[in-house]
DNA sequence: ACTCTGCATGGTC
DNA sequence: TGACCATGCAGAG
């Protein structure tokens, strides 16, 4: 019979007809042999709709992708940042498909049948309700499942990336998952990772049928370790605790059956498996007699006992071997812990998951091995405690002692296969991991320079002009102020820290700021780049008021963040903005009100809808562009060169109170000193005026304070400017002969502000661990302007503030409406921290965004 | 008096 | 409310 085929560029007739997209009514269309076939190929969409709206550009690739149009829903993943991201990018970056219909059979490949076998109840199991150990997850796969292993679907993630972009998912918006994260995220490539779905793909996916959902990406070499008739107690024998289900309380036997038969994951190299996120199969286990269903039923390890161990870690694990590795569990040492009892109090949960079943109280000896390959012996036991069991390692002292790791440290169990070694590494508090890399990994023989945990965000400073990601990559603040309905168990992510602060406040509160100043530390901007990223919302009416003679604009909303820009005045006088295109650099001209994302790329013009792509040219030839940008360059330089002693350059060291302001996003306690910063009466909750961020210092000013009194912001101001005077002229005297030591031009020019401030760190020694010492320490770069200053405190003056240059950016600020920026800079705060860049601010602004040269 | 051991208690989630 | 777990503490050595 005769059908005319379902695109309806072609309605060309034909009695053979093939399957197309999946319609909304669930049915499918059915296409001629041609149309199919470029469906199948994912050309349909550039043969019948190129001159179709809803072309975008992959963030990655730049690729184009028709995206408004079902038929390629399928190729492309939409970023939590914005835009867009081909698949073959996504699956380089773990990222899902868009949850909603089933994928083409051109994405399935061969594999759509392997695919229906996985159950929705194996699907449900897996994603469904939080953590388990991995490595029962083949047990989720008995039946034909577990062969699907190659070859890979589109949909079939790779891991390797996985580990990391999850735990950076878990600790910070998702908003910041960038292609420039690859340095970090690529820092696991030695161990291509192929792990069960985590919490996050499990949001990702939530919803979807279990044709929709993508390959689990389970790890190969573990699926096939498991017969698919293997019971799941057999499953968690071969697994979980590969041989513990013996009982047997022998150690050789413990060490011997730890051991597995070579995975095929060690014969593509070293792994790194985790079970983050994966959950129980619900199934009951039976360890020693004992039921372990109650457990396992609702087994789901805490989110503050997934791993987090470190590519360090994970390098010096597997430095020698080409074991798998399988991050078990970490745990943040108590008091009791580290005390000299020698006893570490295991999490239930993962003690019955990972170590040996006992069914004695005096447990078993457990060999484990540090970092450094140096075996411990330990005792694994328990005590019986309200109808259920306390699990302890005893006899860790030296071990710990020899990592020298105390209350507040993280331990972390690995385990390596197939030999079967357990590892215990640890990770000082001082350096939450950083997903860089270099935080301070402790092995057997630590020195104690080890500790240099130094997050070192070279790439992340925010730079209006810098392409790259604007937040470090372990943000554990952030998530929280994306957690909506998954959050809540990311939320938990870093409430180690927290929890541990109950009983121990040697490591209290001050942790997470810590944590947070370290990660912060690289996120510093000059007054120029704040002032490029950030601009009044529109149609916001400043109320303008005059201090010393500057008139200062205030703002009442936050204002908004968007991509930097440079006007230009076009010869019929009209003024316009010039932005480069994320992806191609190209240069565009927008509106001179364009209100543009941090992120902004040639699909986002839609004022130029002929200049949307990034194939298409520059309206501008180079050359002529690069003139006015060296015209611009010439004319900034002359700028600077007239404000040599401005130092103009502004560290936002009121970073400082972004990282309080990320903590209040959380909603959890502050620290004393920032939770008093806004609790200032007449303030509106998480009011965050530049009074309102000040350390507290008890003045009554700031219980005085009233944002929409604008008077004791100019007292403020004013105070401070008096300060700053007093200091300029001081400070004029000392250094009449001497030089800023921080070349603006060099820093400017530098993308990131990075090595500069790095050289400037580095010689800070290890003082950001300590909030203290960095609160009274000298401002990483001469001449900045901590925004976080308080005039009424001098010792939070920084030496390197120069009045000068404070009276100059007040001045500026004027002229920029930055005071608006630091007024109202709590929303800008949480946007940096929590989110992003406002993606898409909304309506017209002046030209505050924009780069003024 | 001190340390170790095993259990109890109570805070937190 | 129950489970978990950090810590206290009594008793034994």
């Amino acid at each position: 019979m005769s059908k005319v085929c379902f695109n309806s560029n072609c309605k060309e007739a034909s009695e053979k007809w093939r399957r197309g997209w999946r319609c909304r009514t669930g049915e499918y269309a059915d296409l001629c042999d041609r149309c199919a076939s470029a469906y199948e190929e994912g050309q349909f969409c550039e043969m019948f709709h190129l001159n179709a709206s809803g072309w975008r550009c992959c963030e990655s690739c730049g690729k184009q992708i028709h995206c408004g149009c079902i038929v390629s829903f399928h190729m492309f993943i939409l970023l939590d940042a914005g835009g867009i991201e081909c698949l073959s990018c996504a699956k380089n970056n773990i990222l899902t498909p868009n949850p909603a219909w089933p994928p083409p059979p051109h994405f399935l490949s061969s594999e759509p049948e392997k695919m229906k076998d996985i159950s929705m109840r194996d699907w449900s199991t897996i994603t469904g309700s939080g953590p388990i150990p991995w490595q029962q997850a083949p047990s989720l796969f008995n039946g034909s499942s577990i062969q699907f292993v190659q070859p890979r679907t589109p949909f079939e993630v790779d891991m390797s990336s996985a580990i990391d972009r999850f735990r950076i998912c878990e600790r910070l918006s998702t908003s910041f998952l960038e292609k420039k994260e690859e340095k970090s995220f690529g820092r696991l490539n030695y161990g291509k990772l192929r792990s069960g779905p985590f919490e996050t793909v499990e949001d990702r996916n939530a919803g979807l049928s279990k044709e929709e959902q993508p390959n689990p990406s389970v790890n190969v070499s573990h699926l096939r370790s498991f017969p698919k008739n293997d019971s799941p107690t057999s499953n968690l024998s071969s697994a979980a605790a590969p041989s513990f289900r013996n009982g047997t309380n022998d150690i050789d036997q413990v060490s011997a059956t730890l051991s597995q038969p070579p995975s095929l994951s060690t014969l593509v190299g070293k792994q790194v498996c985790s079970h983050n996120g994966m959950d129980s199969s619900g199934e009951g286990q039976v360890r020693n007699g004992k039921s372990r269903g109650d457990g396992r039923g609702r087994n789901q390890l805490l989110p503050r006992y997934w791993p987090r161990i470190t590519d360090k870690e994970l390098q010096q694990i597997s430095s020698n071997s080409n074991s798998v590795i399988t991050p078990l569990f970490e745990k943040m040492l108590s008091a009791s812990d580290a005390g000299r009892i020698g006893r570490l109090v295991l999490p239930k949960k993962c003690a019955e998951a990972y170590f040996p079943p006992i069914s004695q109280p005096e447990g078993l000896p457990l060999k484990v091995h540090d970092l450094k390959g140096k075996e411990w012996l330990f005792q694994f036991r328990f005590w019986p405690n309200n109808n259920s069991r306390m699990y302890v390692l005893e006899g860790i002292t030296p071990c710990i002692q020899s990592m020298q790791l105390q209350a507040g440290d993280v331990v972390t169990f690995s385990r390596l296969e197939p030999e079967g070694k357990l590892v215990m590494g640890g990770r000082k508090a001082s350096s939450a991991p950083s997903d860089q890399g270099d935080e301070a990994t402790l092995t057997g023989d630590k020195t104690p320079g080890d500790d240099s945990g130094k997050n070192k965000f070279g790439e992340v400073a925010i730079n209006g002009l810098v392409k790259g990601n604007l937040v470090p990559a372990s943000f554990p603040a952030v998530n929280q102020a994306t957690k909506a309905d998954s959050g809540s168990n990311r939320s938990e992510i870093d409430k180690p820290s927290i929890r541990s602060k109950r009983k121990n406040s040697i490591f209290g509160l001050k942790s997470k700021r810590l944590r947070i100043d370290n990660e912060m530390m690289e996120l510093k901007l000059t007054c120029n780049q704040a002032q490029g990223i950030m601009r009044s919302p529109s149609e916001n009416v400043p109320s303008v008021f005059v201090v010393e003679g500057c008139e200062i604009e205030e703002f009442e909303d936050a204002p908004v963040i968007g991509r930097p820009t440079i006007p230009a005045i076009d010869r019929f006088g009209q003024k316009s903005q010039w932005v480069e295109c994320e992806d191609c650099l190209k240069w565009r001209k927008v509106p001179a009100d364009a209100l543009l994302p941090s992120r902004w790329t040639c699909s986002g013009n839609v004022w130029g809808l002929d200049r949307s792509l990034c194939t298409t040219a520059q309206q501008l030839a180079t050359e002529q562009l690069e003139d006015i940008l060296s015209t611009i360059t010439e004319v900034n330089k002359k700028k600077k060169i007239t404000e040599q002693n401005s130092d103009l350059v502004v560290a936002l060291e009121g970073l400082d109170a972004l990282a309080n302001l990320a903590i209040q996003a959380e909603g959890e306690d502050l620290p004393a000193s920032s939770q008093t910063r806004t609790k200032y009466a007449g303030h509106k909750l998480n009011c965050t005026c530049i009074v309102c961020i000040q350390p507290s210092d008890g003045n009554d000013l700031k219980k005085t304070c009233d944002v929409a009194d604008s008077e004791s912001l100019k007292h403020h101001f004013r105070t401070l400017m008096e300060r700053c005077e007093k200091k300029q002229l001081a400070k004029e005297d000392e250094s009449a002969s001497q030089k800023p030591q921080v070349d603006i031009d060099t820093y400017m020019s530098n993308d990131t502000g990075k090595s500069s401030l790095n050289q400037e760190e580095s010689s800070q020694g290890g003082c950001l661990d300590d909030p203290n010492e960095r609160k009274t320490s000298v401002s990483p770069l001469k001449g900045q302007i901590d925004l976080n200053i308080q005039p009424e405190r001098e010792e939070d003056l920084s030496p390197g503030s120069d009045s000068g240059a404070m009276k100059r950016l007040l001045t500026d600020t004027t002229e920029n409406n930055f005071m608006q920026q630091i007024s109202s800079s709590s929303g800008v705060s949480i946007d940096l921290l929590g989110k992003q860049m406002q993606p898409d601010g909304i309506g017209g602004a002046s030209f505050s965004n924009c780069i003024v040269p």
